[in-house]
DNA sequence: AAGACGAAAGTGGTTGA
DNA sequence: TCAACAACTTTCGTCTT
């Protein structure tokens, strides 16, 4: 179980001089080196910022900045073995409202937490999707509640729009379709508090790569190992004649998988694998017809079709 | 008769003024 | 904030197997 709060004693030697390192995110224990706490999320992707607004220019000067996401205040833990002897009632008094305040929060954010984790177990045991990707998503959703991004939204669709963004940082995307299935929430609003959560939390999601769906498209439809494989292939130059970019990645990977099946003589229909990627015929036919054209596929596929003729 | 193909009009989201 | 725009969908008629 996810345990939630800031750890302030070190667990090997008991200390309480800890350290918080801002540019790794971890938490060290001073006397004994140990690393107590890394429960930041990494977000140090190197990858092209695609978004490159102006809206907050002030942020984009170059080095990754992104290290800022404790947030003053309700992330920070209000001292608890300071020598209150020293100061005076006021300052105490003061000193206490705060803590009061600090525990106020932090059991709202307890509880709301709980919650959330369950229903994140909930949709992803629905979707049969590794621990990791859960935890991946528990950790977003954490920063969130934190954040206080969750208000004016559901809970259920901040958990769902955490969820997707996980599920593509560990490359197992799954589509806003499933998702939306899962979570019971409605596609266009996981997309919203998606977009909204990793624009606020910074984090870098790698464009989803038609590749990562090949492998559960191919199962669903039953086709061979090496048709996949070779769909992949057909991935690859695809994407080195730039015939992938701008194009929805299930769309491709459909189409890849369609001449692949073609090709090795297992022909499943335009339906059939339009139904699975989630996208329609038309999509197929148009990726299908781009594939066709620049990646000299058309010979290959008749010699296919001579030979069944036999 | 089913599947493949393509045209035309509509939808939701992004972008740039 | 709004209009242009690209990708994708829906629908429907025609062609192919």
């Amino acid at each position: 179980m996810l345990k939630h709060g800031f750890v302030r004693k070190c667990p090997e030697c008991g200390s309480v001089n800890l350290f918080l390192n801002k540019e790794k995110g971890e938490v060290i224990c001073k006397d004994c080196g140990l690393v107590v706490d890394d429960k930041m999320v990494d977000f140090g992707q190197e990858w092209r910022d695609f978004d490159s607004d102006k809206s907050d220019s002030r942020r984009r000067s170059g080095a990754p900045m992104t290290y800022t996401q404790y947030d003053q205040g309700l992330g920070t833990e209000v001292g608890r073995s300071a020598d209150l002897s020293q100061f005076s009632s006021k300052a105490r008094n003061k000193f206490f409202r705060l803590r009061k305040w600090q525990y106020r929060i932090s059991t709202a954010i307890e509880r709301n937490l709980k919650l959330a984790l369950a229903e994140l177990k909930r949709v992803v045991s629905y979707l049969k999707l590794p621990k990791s990707v859960e935890e991946e998503a528990a950790r977003i959703y954490t920063l969130a509640v934190r954040k206080g991004l969750v208000r004016g939204r559901s809970m259920e669709s901040v958990v769902a729009g955490a969820l997707y963004a996980a599920c593509r940082r560990h490359e197992v995307p799954r589509t806003l379709d499933e998702l939306s299935e899962a979570s019971g929430i409605e596609k266009k609003e996981i997309g919203r508090t998606y977009r909204f959560i990793t624009r606020e939390l910074e984090i870098k999601i790698i464009p989803s790569n038609p590749a990562d769906y090949i492998a559960r498209f191919s199962s669903a439809l039953k086709l061979s190992p090496e048709t996949q494989s070779r769909a992949v292939e057909i991935l690859d130059k695809a994407q080195s004649e730039e015939l992938t970019s701008g194009r929805g990645p299930t769309g491709i990977a459909a189409a890849a998988l369609y001449v692949s099946a073609l090709i090795h003589g297992e022909k499943r229909t335009q339906r059939e694998v339009a139904d699975v990627a989630g996208v329609t015929e038309v999509t197929i036919r148009n990726r299908y017809k781009e594939l066709l054209d620049k990646l000299k596929l058309e010979k290959e596929i008749k010699k296919v079709k001579s030979k069944s003729k036999e």
